[in-house]
DNA sequence: TCCACACCTGATACCGGTACCACATTGGGG
DNA sequence: CCCCAATGTGGTACCGGTATCAGGTGTGGA
């Protein structure tokens, strides 16, 4: 042991200490080119006894390759882009990636800065779950691509721009779940959250379009419940949805004024976590007893869905599996190099958990 | 507009079609130097027709500055160190730095895998919820520190390890909440989760030591459990604690046995969510009400705990200032330079959330 | 008129790697 | 015995930046 060594050693260093030149320590180390056994045994010998490790910078510069990938989210905070964080985090650890991971807090203007951030860094594709919510608004990340960065979608692809996109199918999850509570004898079926509707629409017309051939979850979603509707026949009633901002503390006020209307909810259908938990709450200050006088459906499986009394009934998103996938496909197109085929939206399934929160509608 | 430039342009592209020298452009656009006013202007014209962006890679190769953070936690879909994360990521951002962040699955081979990733990717510092449980285990840490990259200890201090480390005071949140059970006359309080016991304790002896001394939290917390026993005079039963994995399943288990005793517990601490979801299982399954035949205390306040019935009385941790603190200590060092001051330990507060969870114990 | 100096620019060496290629050696076959 | 190929090594240009410095130009003062 040649004592502390504070500053890091180069390659230079090594050739030195093994008594080579630079360009065959960094050969064997490098692992290119040619070496003699013994010279081989030397270098190896010289770099641990001086403690070397390759400086993974420079050799991105030189090769134009940084083995890192970059993930754009709204939040880290919030345990969806969590679990999609992890996802992709564990698939391309498995390849010797690294990710970069820039929150935007929902925010466009962060979100392009945090573009130019990873093109910046070089990161050798990009996975964004895109505040953008049409092509026109997602200026950076074709800017991305044409500089020949690889990009993925994540959650929410962004209509008209023509880029692989890993989601879930929320229009179908949607509509199955408001199914089951049509299946379960259900006719008015409150709708809680959903894209930000600056006033109460007046007419269903006011609502095609919203959101509409988009993939962007909360208009998915709202069209899968309209979807329902029209399968089982049953009207739309503009009081039912909510409007306003997205907050806990309005979706408790609104489900609060559905509760005082002449023929209230029997059911309701929570698009996201804290619509499910201002709906309870409002639930509870009404003296609404949930799978009594109420039945729910939420967004987002969580452990406490299924010890809440009773169990609520939950749509799981594959939030791991979204990000693994996204970066499998991320892979698909580096590995395509600019050959790539046509972009593609992966869907993947979600998964119904039906539990006691869903009950026949109390007829008294 | 000189059309498309899928490759991206570099300072002698811009040099070139500003028409001057590349140290000149080098030095508009790195702004380091002097350049007249009407050079500047051309240059910057240039820069921006040709969609200049500087490579980053190749900038810190030569400042050796990367302006970019590492983080190693053990899984970022727990929500808890996603806060942590987003804590980290929003105070960094503010100094334009990003961060790395990097998931262990809490195994120590990982960690040092991942410590060895952010040295040779030249990171400016490291913040690490580390899985090592004493000094001993942490050779990868110190070899960080030894090689320049300054590193700060978040959510859990190594014993020994004498390095800036920023938590919570976990042993004083426990005692807290134990003693607001004794408060409200609680005598028998069962332990839920807990540092890993591979056989039941015979003796309060045998919990001396386990995790004592060191910051980890289960240990503390265990700890802080006993330390309320003590204040209040109460004895210890080690029929009191759960022993095994830690798991859901197992808490569930373990709190089933529990009620079974000749003289069950009449209040619960959990020391996690999974303890507490657990709990709440067994409970149910006992037809035991919360609140009522059993009080409860958890820690990790969620939207979920309020709205439960009855709502959870909770320990909420400071995940998103632990973050940021962190964050702080680690730019703190990093201006100091190597003349850093003597490591500290900052221990930030938690908040004691109560809700009707805590009642008296029921008497019949 | 000439020199000093401020002003401005390009050349150049460097950061720590990659990767190619020219140039010894060595040894075997014709 | 000589030549050529295989073997092994170091030199060198390059990646895309930073940073210093030499030197050319223009202006004002002596």
């Amino acid at each position: 042991m040649t004592s502390e060594h504070s500053a890091r050693p180069t390659i230079s260093d090594v050739a030195a200490e093994a008594g080579v030149g630079r360009s065959t320590a960094a050969r064997t180390l490098g692992g290119y080119g040619y070496a003699s056994e013994e010279v081989r045994e030397r270098v190896l010998a010289a770099a641990e006894r001086i403690g070397y490790r390759a400086n993974a910078l420079a050799r991105s510069v030189s090769t134009g390759v940084s083995h890192t990938l970059g993930l754009i989210v709204a939040d880290l905070a919030n345990p969806f882009f969590g679990g999609v964080a992890r996802g992709i985090s564990d698939a391309s650890r498995e390849r010797g990636f690294d990710t970069l991971v820039l929150s935007t807090h929902e925010d466009l203007a962060e979100e392009v800065a945090a573009t130019n951030v990873l093109i910046d860094k070089r990161v050798d594709g990009i996975i964004v779950a895109s505040a953008a919510l049409e092509a026109g608004a997602a200026g950076h990340i074709e800017q991305a691509r044409s500089s020949g960065i690889p990009v993925v979608l994540v959650d929410r692809a962004v209509p008209g721009l023509d880029i692989d996109a890993v989601v879930i199918d929320n229009r179908a999850a949607a509509r199955d779940a408001v199914a089951h509570l049509v299946a379960a004898g259900h006719r008015r079926i409150g709708f809680v959250w959903g894209p930000p509707l600056a006033e109460r629409p007046r007419r269903r017309r006011d609502l095609v379009g919203v959101g509409t051939g988009n993939q962007w979850t909360d208009g998915e979603r709202l069209q899968g419940y309209l979807d329902a509707l029209d399968d089982e026949g049953l009207a739309f009633d503009v009081e039912l949805v909510m409007v306003g901002a997205k907050t806990e503390e309005n979706a408790q006020a609104e489900v609060a004024r559905m509760l005082e209307l002449p023929e209230p909810p029997t059911a309701l259908f929570c698009t996201e976590n804290d619509a499910m938990t201002g709906s309870l709450r409002a639930l509870r200050n009404a003296g609404s007893r949930v799978g009594e006088t109420m039945s729910l459906i939420g967004f987002d499986d969580s452990s406490w869905a299924a010890v809440m009394e009773p169990p609520l009934s939950m749509i799981e998103q594959p939030t791991l599996a979204l990000g693994a996938k996204a970066a499998e496909v991320l892979f698909a197109t580096i590995d395509a190099g600019s050959r790539g085929g046509a972009p593609e939206l992966h869907t993947l399934e979600t998964r119904f958990i039906a539990r006691a929160s869903v009950a026949p509608p109390n007829v008294n």
